[in-house]
DNA sequence: GCCGTTTTCGGCCCGACTGTTTTCAGTCG
């Protein structure tokens, strides 16, 4: 992948001319970066397309980055870096990513004392020699010390699903307290981001200082960073950090757009608001010292002349240029979903039987519940085969009565998670696959095929007549594995003709089609399935992140078959059935 | 170094807090 290669170049020419004090170049380098990573097209292919022109159509690009970038795929490095490293020659990367480390101490610390990694930082800092350097103290290097453990044991981001309940339970903690008038999770925790590097809990309240004394107080604080009038900041004991801030209600939504962010959505939201004659910053949107909104992030967009944007959209990724055309999509709602189609029951590996999980179900508001246990090839799982697919159907059959009997309109579907073997084949013959409602189909082996062979394996998966949904498309598990090797573009085109469906799986570790893959799908008209992949029945709850996911891809409840009414759902699978 | 329905030159987001200082630079979000 050039465009992360050069991206990352890019990130580190901008810190080492912010070594130099260099002024603005950084932030274009910054920008050109950021560019690269988010766009959708190998770089690559841009310039055997179109040259030096066709690169300075991207955002941020202009001639002489062009030029670095046509430089490095001709010859695969770049001078003016090269020459960067070699005046400088240290592991920019790594070093930055220590807490409270920036682009100034890298400098001092390897003028001073040759720093050049992790290793160096970390015994000098052990050996006490960082606090005699000029500028530097003993808190100072014990904060780098600490950071550095924090890299270690956490690669310095967290799972969303791990980071939202202990942020529920934080902020419920404070709404007890008669002060807090307002209360809301900001930063990329607002904006569900699949990883969190830290929490931002913002407040309006009556009396900072109390609340503040109260948030450092907490259960589970395991160090304060730091505790201002307005602002504290803590780690907890599952390792990540929170940062509160108290500010009067009246800037409570200009407070909230600030630190919602992402950076990148707010500074192209305040260039507009400098066309316009205002300025933005947290404490409202003002014209001269007029202020004209503030106490809402609604009030504040719709002076901008924009239509809302919500959270999980505002990445700078076009969503700002939509809301001035009025073209954004009605994203799909938290409430949206009428069932789960993805759960496991006792019967394979599941924990529990399927009248708990439909009861589960019930509780949680669905109308239907679908249950797709594991079939033979997964022996681990002990996977279902043929017979025992029909002797659970007996058993669905039954529990379904029961509700009619009980008049109640809520059905237990019956479907299976049958394993896509590595020539595209399914683990279950054809006649016991059209007896289920429906198919999910997922590949659970022999992960590492090259880019052809499992893009025709999943293909050919996406062809045959009984498949209705492809589980967990891509295979990645955040920060343990990446992605298949697949051609996603033709994945796609290939569910679109086969009215195949594909899942966004909403297990924390997997979000798997992510947010990005999201929004490929959506706008090739592929449509989508959110499911929990519930091995337990606390595992519904996961549904949250799926549902997340799919609004940061831009996905509508039409996009999504389980926002649909069941007899659609149903029609749809069918359809792909007769076919 | 990039960018332009006010510009091909002159702008580029900005405030809080820490740690080191004795008035402020660096980092963060």
């Amino acid at each position: 992948m050039s465009n992360q290669e050069i991206a990352k170049i890019f990130y580190e020419i901008a810190v080492y001319l912010e070594m130099e004090e260099t002024p603005f170049k950084p932030f274009a380098y910054e920008k050109a970066a950021l560019s690269l990573e988010t766009l959708t097209e190998n770089v690559e292919d841009v310039y055997k397309r179109g040259g030096i022109k066709a690169l300075k159509e991207i955002p941020g690009v202009g001639e002489s980055i062009a030029e670095k970038i046509a430089e490095y795929l001709e010859t695969g490095k770049i001078k003016e870096y090269q020459d960067l490293k070699k005046k400088t020659p240290v592991d920019i990367e790594k070093l930055n990513a220590v807490e409270g480390i920036g682009p100034k101490m890298i400098k001092d610390l390897y003028q001073g004392l040759k720093i050049k990694n992790l290793q160096d930082l970390e015994k000098a800092a052990k050996a006490g020699q960082i606090r005699n350097l000029p500028n530097f103290g003993e808190k100072t290097e014990q904060n780098i010390l600490q950071g550095i453990e924090f890299l270690k044991r956490t690669k310095g981001r967290f799972l969303l699903g791990d980071i939202l309940p202990v942020v529920d339970g934080i902020i419920a903690s404070l709404k007890s307290l008669k002060e807090v008038e307002k209360i809301s999770p900001a930063g990329s925790v607002r904006r569900m981001k699949e990883t969190i590097g830290d929490v931002d809990i913002l407040v309006a309240g009556s009396n900072p200082k109390k609340i503040v004394d109260y948030f450092v107080s907490l259960q589970g604080i395991v160090k304060i960073w730091s505790r201002g009038l307005t602002k504290a900041s803590i780690r907890l004991a599952e390792g990540f950090d929170v940062d509160l801030r108290v500010l009067p209600e009246n800037q409570f939504g200009s407070a909230l757009q600030y630190f919602t962010g992402s950076k990148e959505h707010n500074i192209a939201l305040r260039k507009i608001a400098i066309d316009k004659g205002f300025k933005l910053n947290e404490y409202g949107l003002f014209r001269g010292k007029k202020i004209i909104a503030g106490k809402t992030e609604e009030s504040i967009y719709e002076s901008l002349g924009l239509f809302y944007v919500e959270p999980e959209l505002r990445e700078n990724t076009g969503e700002i240029e939509t809301a001035l055309k009025d073209k954004l999509p009605e994203i799909i709602g938290y409430q949206n979903i009428k069932g789960d189609l993805h759960v496991h029951s006792d019967w394979n590996g599941g924990v529990n039987n399927i009248e708990e999980l439909a009861e589960a179900a019930q509780e949680m508001g669905y109308e239907y519940i679908g249950i797709s246990d594991h079939t033979k090839f997964l022996v681990i799982e002990r996977g279902l085969d043929e017979k025992q697919l029909l002797q659970q159907r007996k058993e669905i059959d039954k529990i379904n009565s029961k509700f009619q009997i009980l008049n109640s309109k809520f059905r237990v579907l019956h479907g299976c998670e049958a394993n896509i073997m590595a020539d595209g084949s399914i683990d279950i013959k054809a006649e016991a696959l059209a007896k289920l409602d429906y198919v999910i189909a997922g590949v659970h082996s022999q992960l590492k095929m090259k880019k052809k062979e499992m893009t025709e394996r999943i293909i050919k998966a996406m062809k045959n007549p009984n498949v209705d949904i492809i589980s967990h498309p891509t295979g990645r598990i955040i920060q343990h594995r990446d992605e298949y090797e697949i051609d996603f573009d033709e994945i796609l085109k290939v569910a679109k003709e086969t009215k195949t469906i594909l899942e966004i799986n909403s297990s924390p570790s997997r979000l798997d089609l992510k947010d990005v893959n999201i929004r490929k799908a959506v706008a090739a008209g592929v449509k989508l399935v959110i499911n929990t992949d519930s091995h337990h029945l606390d595992q519904l709850r996961f549904m949250e992140l799926g549902i997340s996911q799919a609004r940061r891809g831009w996905a509508a409840k039409k996009d999504i078959v389980n926002a649909w009414p069941l007899e659609k759902l149903l029609k749809f699978f069918k359809k792909k059935i007769i076919k």
